[in-house]
DNA sequence: AAGACGAAAGTGGTTGA
DNA sequence: TCAACAACTTTCGTCTT
């Protein structure tokens, strides 16, 4: 866990308990008070480079500062092809001496060209994975990370092949947020990376099979924090709502269910029991699902609870 | 007037023959 | 490839605060 405490005098003292010590989470990238847990704070920006870089050359290629480097601009027109005839510009026959030689120019071109070519589509993913995850306030480690991992295995297995860049690079992060229990919804990172829900999910699901990536199914309370913040909910219930969520999990409850409405419901119904109530509409706005799906798990989770105290 | 509730029909995706 | 199916959404009418 990569966190630590700060304190500055310039920070608003944190409305629960006042107090202006700090604890950042770089893994969930959120900032929350060090005395009582509230999050402050969830879109850490980091502003350092996302790259290292290990000498001269590497730094040089890196840096973006300065004219961009642009990928848009294909080659077409400035490569070298060389014809498979045996004649030279003339037409006349090659001599056989000269043959060979022709022979290692061909291979050695295509070579080039293809490297360069697979270079400058990693390049543009890696860049677009962190447009993205900027977008998504995705801390970089280890989420983008390891979404840079898996695009590059994904590559090496020539899986990209046929799918759009946009399309692996967003499936990538959907991955690797799912691999470090920083879940973001597919909706989310549907909006961010321009590319449609339903193709997100088909890769993703494709890229878990070939490179074998367990994954559990998401916890409903990996959700909470995030949403309760934005619902601006005290700490008190995000921690009434995870009580909830975790006994309705050991009655065996939540199997099935969309993670984001358990989640829902479990804010909805801790914020009333502690008198900080928010209306369903907009408990469903925040976590993407519709008022009848918090009622739905609502409803089941009351009939569920009879014999525990909350 | 806004929010909560529930019924009914529709949607997109999974599964199993 | 198709039909059955579960979860979720949309829509709408009614009741509650």
């Amino acid at each position: 866990m990569q966190s630590n405490i700060f304190s500055n005098g310039d920070l608003e003292p944190c409305p629960l308990c006042n107090s202006t010590e700090r604890i950042v989470d770089n893994q969930r990238a959120e900032i929350s008070c060090a005395l009582c847990g509230l999050v402050l704070d969830e879109s850490l920006v980091d502003n350092g480079p996302e790259w290292r870089a290990f000498d001269h050359e590497q730094r040089d290629k890196r840096t973006r500062v300065g004219a961009p480097l642009t990928y848009t601009i294909s080659d077409k027109g400035l490569t070298t092809t060389i014809d498979w005839k045996n004649k030279d510009s003339n037409g006349r026959m090659i001599s056989e001496r000269n043959r060979a030689q022709m022979y290692r120019l061909r291979k050695w071109n295509k070579r080039l060209r293809v490297s360069r070519a697979g270079e400058r589509n990693l390049a543009h993913a890696l860049s677009e994975i962190d447009r993205v995850s900027s977008k998504l306030d995705l801390p970089r480690s280890p989420v983008r990370e390891d979404a840079s991992v898996i695009y590059r295995q994904a590559t090496k297995k020539q899986l990209i092949r046929g799918r759009s860049i946009e399309s692996m690079v967003a499936a990538s992060i959907y991955t690797a947020c799912r691999r470090c229990d920083i879940p973001r919804t597919l909706e989310e990172i549907s909006e961010m990376s321009q590319v449609p829900k339903k193709q997100i999910g088909k890769n993703y699901r494709f890229l878990a099979r070939e490179l074998n990536i367990k994954l559990k199914p998401t916890s409903p309370v990996d959700y909470i924090p995030r949403f309760a913040t934005r619902l601006g909910l005290s700490n008190k219930v995000q921690i009434k709502a995870i009580d909830i969520i975790n006994i309705s999990m050991k009655n065996g409850f939540n199997s099935g269910k969309g993670p984001t409405g358990v989640a829902a419901a479990a804010l909805y119904i801790a914020s009333m029991l502690l008198g900080e109530r928010k209306s369903q509409k907009v408990v469903a706005g925040v976590a993407g699902v519709t008022e009848v799906t918090i009622r739905n798990r609502y409803k089941e989770l009351s009939e569920l609870d009879l014999g525990t105290s909350l």
